[in-house]
DNA sequence: TCTGGACCTAA
DNA sequence: TAGGTCCAG
């Protein structure tokens, strides 16, 4: 199946979204992307303004993976409203087209629970070896992939099983956020009506989720586009491009360390929202990056002396 | 509220 | 060290 897609109302750049950092479940083999998306695989890839896709064991229609991508979201407006200064504007004209994805809340949670101090990869190896052991597999074009396990498999399963998917302490996390969400007693999806304070509020409820995961998980899950992550990265960024928005003390306070107080986080993140407003969590998104490139980590870093 | 330290592995 | 969270003091 294919989408059309026309640049200038709709752009979109499946190459910057499926890089940027968000998403664990894809790979790229050859031209094509492959991804486990709910119970299929994907197959994805662009071709200038053409999406060219297939699904396996069923076939969606073009909804499930505009839904996915978040097309329907407005980028050209969310980019005019993010874009505030000099350093945003060079993040936009660089990954135009970048787009957060809408993720499954309950593997999103979990995904973030996982995501504790980890790097990208190692994540990755997280969630695939959780698939592996609780999912279920399917076989498509020659390759194995595996579903991302439900609620109740989780829940189900014993402690040392999933410490042996390589989650170390987030094991015993990951374990009572299932058992929670599988009785029931934590109703993920409907977070998605309630406003981005009490939403967040419902979420560090839950083991593993502080305030870092429950900010992924509204942006990335719950359509809480103003929620504003901040880990170690976006600190450095915000700190190093928005340093005269907060106190010389703070900023040399907070740079010198590794991790942040919960006080600490609330400022930084209300800055962003305040800052870039009700899309800060795609201003978030287009600034990422930026941290993961050499040439512009030089940059950041003769910004912040 | 804030601070320090533990926490499992592996790229 | 790595895309933090949790617990005690």
């Amino acid at each position: 199946m294919e989408i059309q897609l026309d640049q200038s109302t709709t752009p979109f750049d499946l190459e910057h979204t499926l890089r940027c950092g968000q998403l664990f479940q894809w790979e790229k083999r050859g031209d094509w992307w492959y991804g486990v998306v709910g119970e299929m695989v994907v197959k994805i890839r662009q071709i200038n303004d053409r999406l060219v896709f297939q699904t396996f064991p069923e076939e969606v229609d073009a909804d499930f993976i505009k839904n996915y991508f978040r097309l329907d979201d407005n980028l050209p407006l969310i980019l005019s409203k993010i874009d505030k200064d000099g350093h945003v504007r060079r993040a936009i004209q660089r990954f135009r087209g970048l787009r957060i994805s809408r993720q499954e809340p309950w593997e999103c949670l979990i995904s973030y629970i996982c995501a504790t101090y980890k790097n990208i990869p190692a994540i990755k190896n997280m969630i695939l070896n959780l698939s592996k052991r609780f999912g279920e597999k399917i076989n498509f074009n020659s390759h194995y992939f595996y579903t991302f396990p439900k609620p109740s498999d989780l829940a189900h399963a014993g402690l040392e099983e999933i410490k042996e998917c390589k989650l170390g302490f987030r094991a015993e996390r990951v374990l009572e956020a299932s058992k929670i969400v599988d009785r029931g007693e934590f109703n993920l999806e409907g977070l998605r009506k309630t406003d981005y304070e009490k939403a967040k509020r419902e979420l560090l409820s839950l083991p593993g989720v502080g305030q870092k995961v429950a900010d992924c998980v509204l942006l990335f899950s719950l359509d809480k586009l103003e929620a504003f992550p901040v880990d170690i990265w976006m600190k450095r960024i915000i700190l190093g491009f928005y340093q005269n928005y907060f106190g010389a003390s703070f900023v040399e306070r907070v740079l010198g360390k590794s991790s942040i107080t919960p006080g600490e986080y609330e400022t930084i993140s209300s800055f962003g929202r305040r800052y870039f407003g009700e899309y800060a969590g795609y201003a978030q998104e287009y600034l990422f990056p930026l941290s993961r490139s050499q040439g512009k980590l030089v940059a950041l870093d003769s910004c912040n002396r």
